[in-house]
DNA sequence: GACTAAGCGGAAGAAATCATCCGCTTACGA
DNA sequence: TCGTAAGCGGATGATTTCTTCCGCTTAGTC
């Protein structure tokens, strides 16, 4: 036991340059093949678009579950710098919101996220992210509705789910860029507080 | 030629009542398995948990892009008697909308509805009823334009897009339900026109 | 009740996909 | 430059899934 490296040092050696290179490029590939086809896209096809052998993919990514995961991971934390770009943002809360919508639907290329069907991904660090992302969110919108810009029932889940569905990938839809654009300016003017609440009671 | 039955003969021909019973039962099945597992799962599951074989699966659906379009447009049909009536309400635009939505949620174990990405399902059928269902919620939408209710850049792509969405099967969300409708009166208020466009020029 | 064509079911061969293993190659430290 | 451990790749056996085929069952008819 003495005699080996201790864990620490093992576990921070880092990626030789080609492995950390082909890595991207499973990430990369993976992205665009499961956007295509679907969560179940053939393994080696991943492989063979990022140009790399099968045994490549699954020496990185042991598993289809494992890898599905680390697309996942990776999209939550660009939608999470996207989130703290927003809490830090001082335009009004609807405009802020809406900045969060049109990076979403900008870099839906990059994004795998689990709205449609299939096996969920259970894994901490997805539920770590979503966590962090929710509160940013939160956060944003309790300016707007202490500022009456925000409606009261308005919840940061309503904020990602939106946000998750621009980012689908639509197959049929060629204009979907504009279509996205749209459905998310609609969906922020709802946001918006109509009225000054006078009337307290709720139905 | 002319000792057989006549075409119109053979095409009007019935199906027999224990067949028809089973397609029934495959089109039940197969709709609650494709929601829970996704578009790929095995017509095994599906022939299993409609209790019937295989093979009396695959001679009424010869392969699975059959039976996904059949699904499909099974649940286009049941939109489109929504958009039927919601055409047909005599409630302001947005009211009818909400109904719309409504409906469309109260149905959605019965949909599937291709917004998910995978395989796209080209289909005549299918267009013809996506068209039907487009171009009677345009006529609710150019009645709301017109008592200035509805916003003037709303489209029926928007709302179906949005209803479809609302129809997705989301594993995680146990509160579904309750989010679904919120999302929809979200979406409806910012469909309303916010004011009267007296300020007719565009930015 | 008996006949018949429609329909059923599931065994089985074909095809696709998964996931491992190990000999070869290469990055990188000395 | 050399040595070596890290990494690569794809052939391959196992597994899953697809789809057909045909003998048996049954609804509908006379």
């Amino acid at each position: 036991m003495s005699a080996a490296p201790t864990e620490a040092q093992r576990v921070a050696r880092p990626l030789r340059s080609d492995a950390a290179a082909n890595r991207e490029r499973i990430l990369a590939a993976a992205t665009i093949a499961v956007r295509r086809d679907g969560e179940r896209v053939p393994m080696a096809t991943i492989a063979a678009e990022a140009g790399v052998g099968i045994g490549t993919l699954y020496r990185h990514y042991p598993t289809r579950p494992a890898l599905l995961a680390a697309l996942t991971v990776r999209s939550f934390n660009l939608v999470l710098e996207h989130a703290r770009a927003t809490a830090q943002s001082d335009e009004p809360a609807p405009a802020a919101l809406a900045q969060f919508f049109e990076r979403t639907i900008a870099a839906r290329d990059e994004l795998i996220l689990p709205l449609h069907g299939g096996p969920v991904i259970h894994d901490e660090k997805i539920a770590a992210l979503q966590i962090e992302i929710r509160d940013l969110l939160e956060r944003v919108l309790a300016r707007g509705r202490r500022d009456r810009t925000i409606r009261a029932d308005a919840t940061p889940i309503d904020i990602i789910i939106t946000g998750a569905m621009l980012a689908q990938p639509l197959p049929h839809a060629p204009d979907w860029d504009q279509l996205a654009r749209r459905q998310a300016t609609i969906f922020v003017a709802g946001l918006t507080a109509t009225d000054p609440p006078t009337e307290n009671s709720g139905e």
